[in-house]
DNA sequence: GTGAGGTGTCTAATTTTTAGACGTTCTGCA
DNA sequence: TGCAGAACGTCTAAAAATTAGACACCTCAC
């Protein structure tokens, strides 16, 4: 079975990042993690992390998920590509609304699952991993950009940065 | 005031089509409604919709929402591009977050406050119209690839169907 | 130490993009 | 209805980018 990267576990409660670690150590080729969130954007400048899995709860502080919700923002901001995973007490769906509409990739409910748990993160991984050629990724924009002009080719090459002929030229190319 | 194109309005309340036509007559240029989900595609077919603000409270059929996301599902499938913003119940946000993670644009819960309703409406259309320049966004991927391949350019060049001097190319003019 | 794989650089041929021009068609508006 | 401005579709020649292929160098695992 290939071993999905990296994973930084954020939680206060140390008990819960042993059983995190001892629940992922078999998935991932490795287990960071840590108490202190300030520690998190250090850990991702000096290595590749390839997925978080962030506590909103922190104990100290405000107990709103607030903090939780900075760190997210903090992390896709200097980090926009690496997936964010919640965790959330059961009755917070709220904040994990939040949260995802700030960036996160999913949430998981305290307690949780540790078949849904790790299912969740592997789908995390397979969705994001999808990278697709330059080819595509430009048809595709072209497509949405047009459609946003409503089909004006003009304004869209404007919109584009590219000349009109040259829009031409890709439509042809398909 | 610029208006804000065309939006499409699903509720099977036709009261509540009334009460939206006003109150979002001022907003947009043109406001559709349709107490029919199955005339949704027909009409999206038939002219450029900028928006869709969909009910997903059914009376017909299972009242559980299930109709509603299938509908979402059946937008986003024929229009990526589309936003679509949800109309639940007060208490149904569980199914709003479905609903989020199905591709809908925000949700409002019932009953609503027209000031936020048509900020929001806003919010999601000047947020979607960010339209970037082919290079801007080829910029972006080509970070997001190499990122992902963890700094590998000849894997990375390769991910992208491009060759390595058009990579060291791209890169050099940043 | 050696072989596989990544890097940085080069060349010459090919392809793409560009600016600019032209007549035609569409569209909004008076 | 007719007009003007905008968009369309097509063309040219010059400039720029992409390509395949090659070469020497590095470094890391075995």
């Amino acid at each position: 079975m290939n071993k999905y990267g990296t994973i930084l576990i954020v939680d206060d409660n140390a008990s819960i990042l042993t059983a995190m670690r001892y629940l992922l150590d078999g998935t991932f080729e490795q287990v960071l993690t840590t108490t202190q969130p300030d520690d998190i954007l250090k850990l991702m400048a000096q290595q590749p992390i390839d997925i978080v899995l962030l506590d909103m709860n922190f104990t100290l502080g405000v107990n709103n998920g607030n903090e939780g919700l900075f760190w997210l923002r903090a992390i896709r901001k200097q980090h926009p590509q690496t997936p964010v995973v919640l965790l959330t007490a059961y009755a917070d769906v709220n904040l994990a609304v939040k949260g995802l509409k700030n960036g996160a990739a999913d949430f998981i409910t305290k307690p949780w699952d540790n078949d849904e748990l790790v299912h969740k993160l592997k789908d995390v991984l397979d969705m994001q991993s999808e990278i697709v050629s330059l080819d595509e990724m430009e048809r595709e924009h072209i497509r949405r950009t047009i459609d946003h002009c409503h089909g004006n080719l003009t304004q869209a090459a404007e919109l584009l940065g590219i000349t009109r002929q040259t829009l031409y030229n890709k439509m042809k190319r398909l």
